[in-house]
DNA sequence: CTGAAAGCGCTTACAG
DNA sequence: CTGAAAGCGCTTACAG
């Protein structure tokens, strides 16, 4: 034996039969004889063998790689929230059919030569999971110009041609609206970032839509447009209490809906300058519970994207794109999920919120 | 021409050459004339040629891909923060190097057969880079049995004859006394979660070693220690200061040392609800810039662990380790950083600290 | 300085 | 049901 590590003709060898045989058990293809099939597969497993993958892969013309193509510069995990999240339901999605995921950060996508057509040329990946954060008009041609499977993680605005997948923001926008309504809140003030935001924007309308469906109409006024940081979003808040401020401050409010922990942090705090108790006093509802709904108090009640499973979504339809090249992908996929927390009176107050969560 | 794509057997073909000598061009070895080199480089270019990995690394018998094992599970980015920060130092160093970096998730390691040693009979990758966090008895014994380089990313307290790599938590303590010295602060309070934790009780260390050496002995009643979480902690503070209230709260104390943020988020809170301001009463320093140092007014000063570096490090270390595979590597890599924010009066107070970071 | 040939460890028509 | 043979696209002694 001169290497250290078994390949298919010692198992060929050791079962006296040829390694054609052995490959097709292996494969599970072909018509072999139960008694081969057990007497190798004994061999195989006293032997401890495991197919080299390279050689498998040089020899089939793939590489059951995914190369997922995202920011991934310093503090990506922090500023890019979602990132890793859905790395991580691709991931997990991705082995359980026998790929591997490989991450590639957008900056060498965009270095002279263009890493995505090297990838390509170079047979590494047998498709693309493209960050829309990542997508740039010079990686957009790329992709239409390659032939290798693609699928953009989130909408694109630029080019509605390829490949994608989101989540359904404007269900998201629905379900928050809903759940006022289920706790009989009527008069509800929306806080948002600047209009222009694709997922903002389908946010508001989704919550728009259902509230005019049931009878109440979003009156502008009952819409606050921040500038999408912190501090802006505390002083707009601030001062848009203030302007209206009765002998009761928002006293004509039921109930707020934050379209961003960011956002939601600023108007919790306004409120608590204000003497203003929620649930007791008005209602509060956040989306998403990273990075900072876990900290608020009391626990906020949130709708939640599910960036893991909208991963897992994205690892399912690559692969059937290899599967299928001429498949075409383009779907809300990801459904929001409600979790009720503290601060809304719903039907179900839970005695503890998303406890696997608190830090 | 029978495929799509271009093979070396293209380029000889074209420049009248072997394959043999295209290969030598293509790596740069042997002894080939200037002026074949530049003919087939030129052909090479005008062609478009990459060479086909999957060929190369069959038949030279790498991978050229690191696998990263680390908790990846729903929920991770957040429990986890610094798990996607060093992936991304790390892809960032590898891709440097040709390489490539697979994330797997730790579950994945302990189905049964073990995915690690499975990754190393099926030759899939040339390293292991593993995450301290997903580190077992089990997964050590694989990595003793199994001749694949490796490297832990933070010191094993299980086993220290792996090899391993860690940032410096002893210099960050050290790195917060000399600030708090250097700002002429004495008495100083120190916060931290449970004794028996490595990074808290090293960071500790440091800390108290430092203001020992200068004079200053930190008494056990200048540590509060808490349960780690940010209720548990905030609890503990108010009982503390409330303990101790004098005329004015926390009046023989001049800053506080937060050994993490959430407890920074706790004691900030309760310092406000005393009204006590930060620096005009009191100092205030804490240990990362992640996940809510950002969110914290005012930004507070803060010794952090660069992470990423960390990654860059590690990258670095397993590719020593795969050029020598006899290499050990025990190292205190990565240096803390000191972000002065507005919460100690230093020797330069920022007009903005660590700007490109807020939110 | 250059090339013919063997080999890396599999898969896959094809023949029997 | 089974096997001999060609092939995947490179690298690497080795010979000249």
């Amino acid at each position: 034996m001169k290497s250290t590590h078994i390949t298919i003709n010692d198992i060929a060898r050791e079962a006296g039969v040829s390694k054609s045989t052995v490959s097709k058990i292996l494969n599970h293809q072909g018509s072999i004889s139960e008694e081969t099939v057990t007497r190798v597969n004994e061999i195989i497993e006293r032997l401890g063998y495991i197919p080299n993958q390279r050689a498998v892969n040089f020899a089939r013309g793939t590489s059951r790689n995914i190369v997922y193509i995202a920011s991934a510069h310093k503090h990506t995990t922090y500023t890019n929230i979602f990132t890793f999240d859905i790395m991580c339901g691709a991931s997990h999605e991705l082995s359980r059919h026998g790929y591997s995921i490989a991450l590639v950060d957008l900056v060498e996508t965009l270095k002279a030569g263009g890493t995505v057509s090297d990838i390509v040329k170079s047979h590494s990946a047998d498709g693309l999971l493209v960050h829309a954060s990542a997508l740039s008009d010079e990686l957009i041609q790329v992709l239409r110009s390659v032939s290798l499977p693609h699928l953009i993680i989130g909408r694109p605005d630029l080019d509605p041609d390829l490949n994608w997948i989101d989540t359904d923001n404007t269900l998201a926008g629905v379900c928050a609206a809903e759940h006022m309504m289920e706790c009989g809140y009527h008069s509800v003030l929306y806080v948002g970032p600047q209009k222009e935001e694709l997922v903002s924007s389908q946010r508001l309308r989704g919550f728009k839509q259902y509230m005019l469906d049931h009878g109440h109409h979003v009156h502008r006024s009952h819409i606050v447009y921040t500038d999408g940081t912190r501090t802006g979003a505390y002083k707009t808040f601030s001062e848009f209490v203030k302007d209206r401020e009765q002998e009761q401050p928002l006293a004509d409010i039921d109930a707020i809906v934050c379209e961003n922990n960011l956002l939601g942090l600023s108007v919790m705090r306004v409120l608590d300058e204000y003497g203003i108790s929620t649930p007791e006093d008005i209602g509060f509802l956040t989306f998403d519970i990273h990075p900072y709904a876990t900290i608020m108090d009391p626990l906020p009640t949130i709708v939640d994207v599910n960036a893991y499973d909208m991963g897992v979504a994205a690892a399912d339809r690559i692969l059937s794109c290899i599967d299928d090249p001429s498949r075409r992908v383009q779907e809300i996929t990801t459904l929001p999920v409600l979790l009720q927390g503290y601060t809304t009176i719903g039907a179900n107050p839970p005695l503890e919120p998303f406890p696997e969560l608190i830090p």
